[in-house]
Parts: structure tokens; C-alpha cells; sequence
DNA sequence: GCATTAATTGGTC
DNA sequence: GACCAATTAATGC
């Protein structure tokens, strides 16, 4: 394996938690005990219903985190990015990890176990407040999450998980920088592949979007924004 | 090039 | 709007 140790004082992560609490010489100790990890496309990384062992960060590249339902269903929580937290759900408790993660790319990772990091959030206040801050938006997001499953329509949710691409991963051109596949897609929106698959094409006839192969493309940002915008605003008021 | 998997399309409930 | 089936496209080996 390729022991590519990244230094966090010179992470290229500026939002990372740890990357902006990175100063200090009190932290170096803590920060030596991070490992690296390189994971390959499609790998697995953390097991739903494994121990939790520690606490993962993207460094560099895609991964998916994935809550499995009934009958093999799979549910996609959330996308991360470079900077990101993955099984921090986990920490504190001794028990299971709730989701399941998958590189989505080849991607390295960073990772700390639960000891070091515990020793961490005790010695640093500051980091301690940032982890919480980050919980809270956590928490906020996971309850519009379920406003969306319970209300939108299917059109409207595979909108919305467009969009939610293409604010997290951005756009080179005219084609997103990521790309899943339908059932991916689905798994995301809360719906079907099949749907998906028919969602697509009738936004790609109605110029909202653009495939090329299997990779998606934002054409009208605006008029997408508004379809489920104006949901919002109705559920908001 | 062949075999497997993914995407699309049409139909049923 | 989910599930199933058939066809076609894409991808891995």
C-alpha cells in the first residue's frame, strides 16, 4: 500500500475540521497519529453494523454514504467530498457503525482512531466547538432530508438530488464532475432506476439538462432551481 | 470477441 | 409510482 502521509498543516482541504485546528505544536503529537488510506473505485470502506473504530476524512477524491434498508435497498445519505467527514455518527459510542461508505473514485483518505481522537476533542476546545457546529448543520440537513422524502415527487426529488450535485461537486463546462450511475441516482433521490432513467430523459428533451454518455450536465440552472424552489416556499409557508 | 452489467423502454398493477 | 420483462448499450475480461 502506498503510505502517502499527508501532512495537515499543508492539506489543500481549507474547510477540513481538523486542517483549520491544525496550528499549534500542542496538536503535532495528535496529528502524527493519523494514518492514510487509499481506496479504490468501488471500494468499501466503513461496514453498516461493523465496531466503530475510528473516524474517516476524504482527503483527496468521491465516496458515498449509505444506509441499507430491507430487501437490499439501499439508501444514499450523502455524498463527501475532499475535506469531509465520514462516520462521525459513529464516534463517542461504543457501538456499530449505522452506515456503510464506498469510494466512489479512487480516492485517499484520512483516518483517525477513536482514542486519538478522543484525546483530541478533550485537549481542544476550539475543535471540540467546530465538531459540534458541524453536528448541528448535520442534524439540520438530515431533517429536510426527510420533508423531501415525505413530499416531493419523484421529478422533483431527482431535481433536487441534480442540484445537490452540483453545488457539492461543481461543474467543469458543461458536464458535472461526478457521475453516478442510475441506480446510484435512485439510491440518492429516494426513488427507482427506472425512474430515474425516465426523469432524465424528459429533462434532457425539455433542455434543463445534458448527458454525454453517462455523465450529466446542469444546461438551465435556474429553471430547475425554481421547480423546486417554489416546493420549498409552498412547504415553507 | 464474448460475457456480464447497466440503461432504456414498455407494460401491469 | 413501484415492479417486472425485454431489448439495447456499455463495460470488463
Amino acid at each position: 500500500m502506498l503510505e502517502t502521509t499527508t501532512k495537515c498543516e499543508q492539506c489543500h482541504n481549507a474547510s477540513c475540521i481538523i486542517r483549520i485546528n491544525a496550528l499549534g505544536e500542542e496538536m503535532k503529537a495528535f496529528l502524527a497519529t493519523k494514518h492514510n488510506i487509499q481506496c479504490k473505485r468501488g471500494q468499501q470502506f466503513i461496514l453498516e453494523g461493523a465496531p466503530v473504530h475510528g473516524l474517516y476524512f476524504v482527503y483527496k477524491g468521491k465516496a458515498k454514504v449509505v444506509k441499507t434498508g430491507f430487501q437490499g435497498k439501499e439508501q444514499i445519505v450523502r455524498l463527501a467530498k475532499d475535506g469531509e467527514i465520514i462516520g462521525h455518527r459513529g464516534f463517542g459510542s461504543r457501538e456499530a457503525y449505522q452506515i456503510s461508505a464506498v469510494a466512489l473514485e479512487d480516492s485517499t483518505l484520512c483516518y483517525f482512531k477513536n482514542d486519538a481522537l478522543k484525546q483530541m476533542l478533550l485537549s481542544f476546545p476550539k475543535l471540540t466547538y467546530d465538531f459540534m457546529l458541524f453536528y448541528a448543520e448535520e442534524l439540520n440537513l438530515s431533517e429536510n432530508k426527510v420533508r423531501k422524502f415525505a413530499q416531493m415527487t419523484v421529478r422533483e426529488k431527482v431535481i433536487d438530488s441534480i442540484l445537490y450535485m452540483y453545488r457539492k461537486f461543481g461543474q467543469d463546462g458543461d458536464i458535472l464532475n461526478i457521475q453516478l450511475s442510475r441506480k446510484e441516482l435512485a439510491d440518492l433521490a429516494g426513488t427507482t432506476d427506472e425512474q430515474v432513467t425516465r426523469t432524465i430523459t424528459s429533462l434532457k428533451n425539455e433542455n434543463l439538462i445534458r448527458t454525454q454518455g453517462k455523465q450529466l450536465g446542469v444546461v438551465n440552472i435556474e429553471l430547475l432551481r425554481r421547480e423546486v424552489l417554489e416546493h420549498n416556499f409552498f412547504l415553507n409557508s
